[in-house]
DNA sequence: TATTAATTAAGTAATTATACTTAATTTAGT
DNA sequence: ACTAAATTAAGTATAATTACTTAATTAATA
């Protein structure tokens, strides 16, 4: 197996050198780059072929969680683990959410710190300490929960026609096959097309299809 | 502090009497009342004013599940300690959901079961066991819906750059954005773009986002 | 190191969608 | 019956996607 090449992430540079150094002696770990900042973070991983990134949560500018989540928006192969000078609940939700593959909270020792980095790095996930209570008090205060949703009534004025043929779209029909099925022109199809996207104010299809979804058009 | 007062559901009466015993000589616990299944709970907790519902799962007519929603729903001042033969992700999962306050898997021991009960009586919450790594499995993948997806090995062998388009795709970004966003050619965009679609084996956009929410790609 | 797999990117064509505008017909409501 | 709204459809242009092929350059793995 290849090395692990890390990405530091920390707004102090004492801890920086600190994890550097209890790293120094680690044969299949390499930290190859280092960010004091979220945004420089993101800068350093897009230029660089990094496998893990060890971000603290709080820094200046852009947090350890909005990179973490950044990177995975964009589905950034880079592995994430959050060090956390505080086990606080919101932070830990957060960062399961926003897909970190492990958590440390600050107790962690450097064996752990090796055990987390390898799990991580193998594509496993590891999160530090008894956090399932943490989970559970979250789980259950409906934070987590996913909040039914109302019926909202169409807010957008859509005439009959133009459902009709969003409805269509939504299946992924081309315009001129709109047309053949509702016996139209296909210039008539891109026109209620056009309108549709002038009325739910959206740009392309993805947008169309999210918007469609959560207004529960068609 | 006062008696905590157990009714007992559960279809074995065997089960029910071994549970009896280990709890007869407690002092501060009382089993107050017996069920054989999930409405005959039900009815026995309407006429009571039992503390505690100590509950199998697995039950004719009503499960211990629907069970605890029943109570929930309807606010009954009842606290309710799931117990469980099987240590599925499922039951876990949908048993926090439903509102219970705690949960025992099989191997629970006579010690176990009096600090749960003893905990969940005071208004706290017991999970038994590890069951961090099933909540965060639960809590990542996506949504925390007790739907049973199985996590299905992505079959389509994409490549990670491939995933990595198929995010920026599915945020309705055309290549030319994807090129700049990923300072590749607008036409190497197009080729993933196309790769994309052979293996998903779909052929527009809908579709696209379809079998991706499904497998959760990206 | 050998070899496969992945990423990159250009060429060529055909098809589709986007972004409007204008305007003739239906339909529907008052 | 009158009017507004809806549906129809064409014109014109540009941009984007689809559907391939070929092929060079990295990476990864055995």
């Amino acid at each position: 197996m290849s090395n692990i090449r890390i990405v530091l992430a920390d707004d102090h540079v004492l801890v920086r050198d600190g994890i550097k150094a209890l790293l120094e002696d680690e044969a299949d770990i390499e930290v190859i780059d280092e960010a004091s900042d979220g945004l420089e973070a993101i800068e350093v991983l897009k230029n660089s072929d990094a496998d893990l990134l060890l971000v603290d949560i709080r820094m200046p500018g852009m947090n350890g969680i909005e990179v973490v989540s950044k990177i995975r928006e964009n589905n950034w192969p880079v592995k994430t683990l959050v060090l956390s000078m505080h086990d606080s609940e919101e932070y830990v939700v957060q960062s399961i959410h926003a897909g970190a593959d492990g958590y440390l909270l600050k107790g962690a020792s450097k064996g752990e710190l090796l055990k987390a980095l390898h799990k991580v790095a193998e594509g496993g996930k590891y999160f530090s300490g008894d956090i399932s209570s943490i989970l559970i008090s979250n789980f259950t205060n409906g934070a987590a929960v996913p909040k039914k949703q109302e019926p909202v009534e169409d807010p957008f004025n859509l005439t009959k026609r133009e459902k009709q043929i969003l409805a269509l779209v939504l299946q992924g029909k081309s315009n001129k096959e709109i047309g053949e099925e509702l016996s139209i022109s296909k210039r008539t199809a891109e026109v209620h097309r056009f309108n549709l996207m002038k009325k739910l104010d959206v740009k392309n299809l993805i947008e169309l299809t999210n918007v469609a979804r959560e207004y529960q058009l068609a």
